[in-house]
DNA sequence: AAATTATATGAAACCGATTACACATCATAA
DNA sequence: TTATGATGTGTAATCGGTTTCATATAATTT
């Protein structure tokens, strides 16, 4: 492997033209870029990004931290920051935390070590303790789905209450008339905020009661059971609003096989989404803006890198209602 | 940020020790250990990874090359390679090519120049030429999905074309007697060879006819309109074998919309083994062993890297049926 | 008692880049 | 004509580690 010295001494020149003409900065004759370029071309060089970032301190590398990339919300937010990182030069290291804190903590140590530049975390169990490090190290950090106020700490959320109640609404509007709500895990600040909003939207009807509440995990299982359970509770329910999408599908199904007819009989909205074109019908949900999300993400956390001045302050999102066949007939 | 320096300063030895100390080789006295271990303990010193890196040339990251993670096989790849990965005390970058060439040019190009220890590639699209460069700086490699001959390649496939025969022969076993088969894209050697099963399969029964295969892109939409296409040709078809699980999905949903019920009607099964679990009802595929697959080529890969002797040769994984619903009444 | 061998340590080279600084040349302004 | 600034280049320090090698002492062998 060619190294820039090769390249000097081939050019017959310094290291530090070399190194200049590479950067762009600093002054290089147009004879001396010729030559390097050449050189370059013939040995088939290319700069060794690690002794590069040893040398200046930046490694042109961000940590992505999720909680499972096996749930599908993960690989669409992925997927944008990726595109977003890319475009800016940077690569991604990914990291499955598992929600679970030790993991999350020895991840947060080896991205240190590793000197990434910045690091974009989708964690509902993430503490500020755990930030603390990332501080100390000055290490800039976007937080999404989780507020956590730092000036190196730049959080973005989405409207989940308003999402909530966006959901209710509409079942309202087709006509539903006593509607169920599955509910995410609890320790999720998100989670209960949609829950908030369903809460908050049924308030004041005359059908609503706590136990049409079910309390579940945000998996399809757990969907699948929790609808159950409010179907044997509520066999007189027509509308149903989950707190995530995979839920919503578990739900689907649950009232498929017990031959309730999806959206004539029961009307099932979901939240997040995710494109789950394979169901039957096609799932209505509360969309969060998971590319922008990922890309503004992004964006952010280079702002901070770059210590630009109009750093991004924390946003919340919108959610918009995305009308499909569960709640249309 | 602390430095083996501050650390061999405030315990009264040479970086060397400290050295030493860290990586558990050469001698280090009881006391100088002692000592060592509480000046890091006292100073929060953490070695820099990337000054390692560029003395010892190892990076303990590797990159992980796949087409698209928004597709759901991949996001279960991925996690058993991060998951081996992190056993191994590595780290993964991931990077999407969309399976298109210059992308994974460019990634093989910054991925060497970030030093990463090895490669894995999970390409439809990779062509030999490309891996030239990283068999020039000996940067091993594994191939899924892919053959590609050579001493610092190995490469993981699945039994496609024994697959493919499984699925027609477990339709057949269920009482399907009239089989279409929806096929993946034809510039992937995997896509053709379950291809290949399913025509040898159907070799010398009475009533196959080639109009029976459609051509379709491993897609759920492209599944759905390849099986709108087949039931406007073969109304009185009666088992449906798709290449993949997303195509298998979108066939199930043109059926259902069709008002054919599955199983009874129709019978579908899929190949991959992705846990489509949203789906009513649940589809029978041919799955590949993903997690298998991932840690072994995460093992494979971490052989390449140490130069063990016993380096893993290619290997070539079964495929087994999971029957589920879709198949069976 | 002398010769080995095992244990322990530090100085300095090295990994492959960036960059501050010194110095030289040439063009332009005063 | 001289001062000044722009242009161009090389030397050497630096980033934060690892590792070779020389050296010294303690523990075993013979």
């Amino acid at each position: 492997m060619a190294t820039i010295k090769d390249v000097s001494k081939l050019a017959g020149v310094s290291v530090a033209t070399v190194s200049r003409y590479l950067n762009k900065n600093g002054y290089v004759s147009k004879e001396a870029a010729e030559t390097i370029a050449e050189v370059i071309e013939k040995l088939n060089y290319r700069p060794n990004n690690i002794a590069r970032s040893l040398a200046g301190m930046k490694t042109a590398t961000i940590g992505l931290m999720v909680p499972d990339i096996l749930n599908p919300f993960f690989p669409e937010l992925a997927r944008s920051i990726e595109d977003a990182a890319n475009e800016y030069g940077y690569t991604v290291m990914l990291c499955n935390t598992d929600n679970d804190s030790a993991k999350e903590q020895k991840y947060i140590d080896t991205l240190i070590q590793k000197q990434v530049d910045g690091i974009i975390i989708s964690s509902y169990t993430i503490k500020p303790e755990h930030l603390t490090g990332l501080q100390k190290q000055s290490i800039p950090v976007v937080l999404m789905d989780n507020v956590f106020s730092s000036d190196s700490i730049v959080s973005l959320t989405v409207e989940n209450r308003q999402g909530g109640e966006l959901a209710v609404q509409h079942l309202l509007e087709q006509g539903c008339s006593k509607i169920a709500h599955i509910c995410g895990p609890l320790s999720i600040t998100s989670s209960r905020d949609r829950t908030a909003g369903f809460e908050r939207a049924c308030r004041g009807t005359n059908w609503f009661m706590p136990s049409l509440i079910g309390y579940s995990d945000f998996t399809v299982k757990g969907g699948y059971t929790a609808m159950m359970d409010l179907l044997a509770l509520h066999p007189d329910l027509d509308g149903v609003f989950a707190s995530n999408d995979l839920m919503a599908a578990g739900a689907l199904k649950a009232l498929q096989e017990t031959n309730h007819k999806v959206p004539q009989d029961v009307k099932v909205i979901g939240f997040d989404g995710i494109g789950l074109e394979m169901l039957n019908p096609e799932l209505s949900t509360i969309a969060q803006p998971i590319f922008e999300l990922g890309k503004t993400a992004m964006d952010a956390l280079i702002g901070l890198i770059r210590k630009e001045n109009d750093i991004m302050t924390d946003q919340v999102f919108p959610v918009t209602l995305r009308a499909k066949q569960s709640t249309m007939n």
